[in-house]
DNA sequence: ACAATCCCTCTAGTAACTATAGAGTCAAGG
DNA sequence: CCTTGACTCTATAGTTACTAGAGGGATTGT
């Protein structure tokens, strides 16, 4: 069975413009061409990009599924690297949402200091963001 | 007191390109030349550039704060547009938080997949991002 | 006078797409 | 046979908030 490329994005679920992307960036081999030059993709191209778009549902940077593809194809290694590059992945992940963490409370916090309906030059919030003492020295 | 814009960017803790980017984005009015052309920022554009890093520094978007940079120069209104950006903005943050957990639900339960040293043709990490279910249809 | 350091404008690069424009291909209906 | 519509092609620009560089001018210190 050969895919044109609405069919194997329908079928990957993401859009056509994606999978012509990942081509280009080099993630995707070329498909092959029908004579009036549409691509033509098989089966295992569709598992290809559904491999990717799992990945990417996972946030992984295009970078890293790059070389998971390239370590999937050397099946006699040790996985050693792929664990590696899911544990680093994951501290990214666990990073970020530390972060977001902080954010969250530093907004709460923000929030929290209006007094409730009143005027925009009485008001903490204004306040607080025009007084910052962390951007300033 | 005047600056130049080093002096402003240090102070504000980021970097010069970074003020000129402001400024080109109309977050920061455009400061007064010194005859050699340099830019001369005041402290009342200090103030504004720190009032926007600590918005950014709070991830909120530079057009959000554009909208903030409004709203305080109509000191007789009402805060509740400003609440409001603000609960947008936790929102937000609040939803990127929930994405973020299910990924490091997801992540964590791929990586114990891995039973360990093994080759890569066995490992469930790899078969498990290959056989994926969710992105097939 | 000269070097180091600052500053200027303009342009391009980042990540991962998304969205056009302008053209060609193909199947079905009238 | 012709046309309409859906699909596809390439190439280019836009998104966000910067960052980095080229190629030049200004200022400062010795
Ligand atoms: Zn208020
Ligand atoms: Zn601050
Ligand atoms: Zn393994
Ligand atoms: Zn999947």
């Amino acid at each position: 069975m050969q895919f044109r490329i609405g069919e194997a994005a329908k079928r990957a679920g993401c859009k056509v413009e994606t999978v012509r992307y990942y081509e280009q960036m080099g993630l995707l081999p070329q498909p092959s061409r029908s004579e009036g030059n549409y691509r033509l993709y098989s089966e295992e191209h569709l598992a290809q990009l559904r491999f990717i778009r799992h990945c990417r549902s996972l946030d992984m940077p295009l970078e890293d599924i790059r070389n998971l593809l390239t370590l999937r194809e050397r099946p006699r290694e040790h996985c050693a690297e792929i664990n590696a590059l899911v544990d680093e992945h994951i501290d990214r992940v666990n990073s970020q949402m530390a972060l977001l963490e902080q954010l969250r409370e530093s907004l709460l916090t923000l929030r929290s200091q209006c007094a409730g309906p009143g005027y925009t030059d009485s008001c903490e919030i204004v306040r607080e963001l025009s007084t910052c003492e962390c951007h300033d020295s």
